[in-house]
DNA sequence: TCAAACCAGGACAGAAACTGTCCGCAATCC
DNA sequence: GGATTGCGGACAGTTTCTGTCCTGGTTTGA
């Protein structure tokens, strides 16, 4: 009955599992004749996944890449790999691929296997992919996040605002933005009675109220929207203004990443300017650029570097007098 | 004929693409009848695939977690988010999880359409996921070796060895495997004919001769063991130890990736020893740890953070003069 | 050059499945 | 209670699938 279908996504993942497989070795795992299986082929290029067969006495079959991805088969590790791989990228490690890490993560997290999910709750701690920077996100509470805003539940949650003020709040979960590489929780407040848009880094002990609470309609076209004309009201970037010792087109040779944020200023010198950066995480940069540097500006950079830069010379000096 | 199977195939699909389908639209969207629909969702379940299902007038079907993870489909965004977090996590910057990451990289990477693999490539540099360390390897290299060893290839690269010498090698390869926080290529040099292992972020400009090339059998039990052996002969830990000024608990608190290398020293002090970790990244952890510290090993690393104090100092001391 | 090992695919017949239709039932929400 | 949704039995006609032939084309290697 549902022999063929089966066997059909059951060759599929063969085919992923190992890249060539010969005829009489898959009639025989599948348990079927030679003839069946290269109607099954067939199907499958009909399908449109492009199998390609070579002739001769070392021939074989093998998937090719196509049109559309083949629905993906992953083993357990693989699946780990995944998964992690795309908490990091969710959380900022990969700029520019946070929403679409944060997409595939939900979906691959509500289809993991209870087995699987314990093993990445014990992982979790223990590998290493911290985000370097300042203020980082919880990839487990940006996952629940989308969670009660998919399934449309209720959610309570501690937070502390910009100056440090903590409250409890109660509110229907519209989605989670990402922003100026910092995440935000788009909802509807149920005890101050307004929309509300929340720093994700900046809650603590998200919990979800599993009762499904009908979604009032947005006042924005778009969640993306929403958070950008908050943002566009409290707008206070932590604009950084860096004056490397290097010049524009060697710098972006080695960190192609930063042209977009270069400007030449003469031959041997350019300016860096960046905005929203974590600060642990620009100091991280501007100190592995390898060339000397001059922080104009934020002070709380200048600041940080300071710091920093004592407290090396503090474990140096003691290190070399051992 | 293929209509079954196809359906089934879609079904999964679209249970995945949204969490929450009704009976009636999922008949209209594959153009069968309500029964046929329930009877498929009866189908997915035999194969091991939860379809949860409420009855009611808000009811509908969705696809849980089960015992297996279900063939994923991924739409672009989503598969260009799995390669990159997979790439990065291959590199190292998830720790603990490379090898993994290379399988499942490898694994999509060769079903990959060509319209993503071209987005892949035009993004590579853009996104930023520098791996914290001084001797990065390029995970389209990585992904190279792989494939030469998979097809069993030839393979021609440049290396500089450990002593700075270069040199061009002509190989077939077997493998690649992860140690010590290092790529390492297992190869029969076709020149020297001998086994070889090469480090990966020394091999420059790779090359697949795509003509097949049956291979030798190894001469260990696995690739791993062969690396194991290799790097036993030349072993040269470079083993880092510092002195923290922070309490072993409050350090294992905030950093629990840290734990298996900490040692308590007294009250407020303990020790953190760890090998192989590149200086660069090191250098980043030991500064962002917060509190003061005091290297005791190696030398390398205590010359790296002074020259960093140097630069640090430069670059504050102006700044503040303007 | 020939044999062997592989993929390709037409023809055929019996078996198996799939599908739509019609039905009564159960759960849930308003 | 009515509306909406899922569940699943029964039935019959149709479609598809499968195994068993068989012929033919490629490639490899002896």
């Amino acid at each position: 009955m549902l022999d063929a279908s089966a066997r059909l996504i059951r060759l599929l993942s063969l085919l992923q599992a190992q890249r060539f497989w010969q005829g009489p070795e898959l009639a025989l795992r599948l348990d079927v004749t030679e003839r069946t299986v290269r109607r099954d082929m067939e199907k499958l290029r009909t399908l449109g996944y492009p199998v390609q067969a070579t002739a001769g006495v070392a021939g074989g079959y093998r998937l090719a890449a196509g049109k559309r991805l083949p629905p993906l088969q992953l083993d357990d590790n693989e699946a780990l790999a995944v998964v992690f791989g795309l908490r990091s990228a969710a959380v900022g490690t990969i700029a520019g691929m946070e929403t679409a890490a944060l997409h595939a993560l939900d979906k691959v997290s509500q289809l993991l296997p209870e087995r699987l999910q314990r093993r990445v709750a014990g992982l979790r701690d223990s590998v290493d992919a911290t985000p370097f920077c300042a203020s980082p996100v919880d990839p487990d509470v940006l996952t629940t996040l989308t969670q009660a805003a998919q399934e449309q539940w209720r959610l309570e949650f501690d937070y502390l605002d910009a100056k440090g003020q903590a409250s409890h709040r109660d509110v229907e979960p519209h989605g989670v933005v990402h922003a100026q590489s910092r995440w935000y929780l788009v909802c509807w407040d149920r005890v101050r009675q307004d929309w509300r848009t929340f720093r994700v880094d900046r809650l603590r002990n998200p919990d979800c109220v599993q009762e499904r609470t009908p979604r009032k309609p947005l006042p924005s076209a778009s969640l993306g929207a929403f958070v950008a004309q908050s943002l566009a009201q409290h707008a206070r970037p932590l604009r950084a203004r860096i004056e490397l010792h290097a010049s524009f087109a060697a710098t972006q040779e080695r960190f192609p990443w930063l042209a977009p944020h270069l400007t030449p200023l003469s031959k041997d010198r350019c300016l860096l300017e960046t905005n929203a950066l974590a600060l642990d995480r620009l100091a991280y940069y501007v100190s592995t650029l390898g060339a000397d540097f001059v922080v104009h500006e934020p002070k709380e950079l200048i600041d940080h570097l300071a710091g920093l830069a004592q407290r090396l010379n503090r474990a140096v000096q003691t290190s070399s007098a051992t």
